[in-house]
DNA sequence: GTGATTATTTATCTTATGATAAATTCTTTG
DNA sequence: CAAAGAATTTATCATAAGATAAATAATCAC
């Protein structure tokens, strides 16, 4: 849990007490690479840690594999369009390498906001980090080039390209592995 | 004020006390069609409330005008990027019609939470649907056509497409005026 | 209401990216 | 470590959308 609390005291720290609830409703899991840790269709009631690892959210669009996003260590997961509407995803989670997962349920942590102003707080603020990421990444998606996006997200996430197969790459840039591979060959 | 704790009352209904305190640190501002409610390069440090109108967030992307969301009536307007992190905003908000909107100080605001969590609840669930609605508008940028983005988007919202001039409508889909015209024409 | 400005459409040509297929290279597993 | 399978690259062709320019339509200001 160390790894947990030390990313959260970077967040927003909150009191012992608090560490304390909120680990007795948190548990280590572990995920072999290529495994799904959640399944499409079902309704999102975890929020995960990624303790060591990495993971995507991935759906299908006419049968072709699309990524949504990657998370590596020390970040948080959650597909949030079921998290925050209680209807089925139609999303996956999947391991990308061997992951260790802190797995958070949600139903008692968002219980434990009447009683601990500070664990809300400590959420609101992962959630608008999150919001603020996405902003971004449409403003990346609405007038920049495939090669434009491949070059902004190498010097801004190099470890992405080292650590993910470039398939998964391509549908998060929102082109194909093709188009990808070519864009990388141009020099 | 009544339309601001109507809406309230649909996302988070809040006590009589925290209505009060929440009026304290609000006002009604009236901008003219096309006129700026906040520049670019501004740090933003006001939550709006649109009362009557539509405003957009809009950016130069190499001099070209770039419209990153619309907001209607009921609806909650502020430059995330800039909210969130403290930077100043690349962005500006637009009136796009003669809009009437509740400026809420959002320094004050965060400072009442420590004291009405039910505020803070409220604000929290207010980010968690922009951002379920940030994470759907990547899915459609990612793999859909030009032609589906425009057809989801009629279907979904034609208030946008009768209200807000189609240049904007254009770059808020990720193609250009031109381009939009065309797939408008194809019957 | 008329001229000036701004928005939208239409046309033409160009280009980035998609689709498909095949050739490599890399990875896994028995 | 060899064979099988998976990932990546390369090649070719097709197409959706960009760029530019010009025509038309709508809106605004006096």
């Amino acid at each position: 849990m160390q790894e947990l609390f030390s990313q959260i005291e970077l967040i927003y720290p909150i009191n012992p007490e608090s560490k304390q609830t909120l680990s007795s409703i948190c548990k280590e899991v572990n995920f072999s690479k290529g495994k799904n840790i959640q399944e499409i269709g079902h309704t999102c009631k975890t929020i995960y840690f990624v303790k060591k690892g990495v993971v995507r959210i991935y759906y299908f669009k006419e049968a072709i594999d699309i990524t949504e996003s990657f998370e590596f260590e020390n970040s948080f997961v959650a597909r949030a369009e079921s998290l925050f509407t209680g209807k089925p995803s139609r999303k996956a989670i999947q391991a990308i390498e061997d992951t260790t997962l802190i797995a958070i349920d949600s139903t008692k942590f968002f219980q434990l906001f009447d009683t601990h102003p500070d664990l809300e707080r400590l959420f609101r603020k992962i959630i608008e980090a999150s919001y603020v990421n996405t902003v971004n990444r449409i403003e990346s998606l609405q007038f920049n080039t495939a090669e434009e996006r491949y070059k902004t997200l190498l010097k801004a996430a190099p470890d992405v390209l080292k650590r993910i197969p470039l398939k998964y790459v391509a549908s998060y840039l929102g082109i194909t592995q093709v188009s990808l591979s070519r864009i990388r060959g141009i020099k």
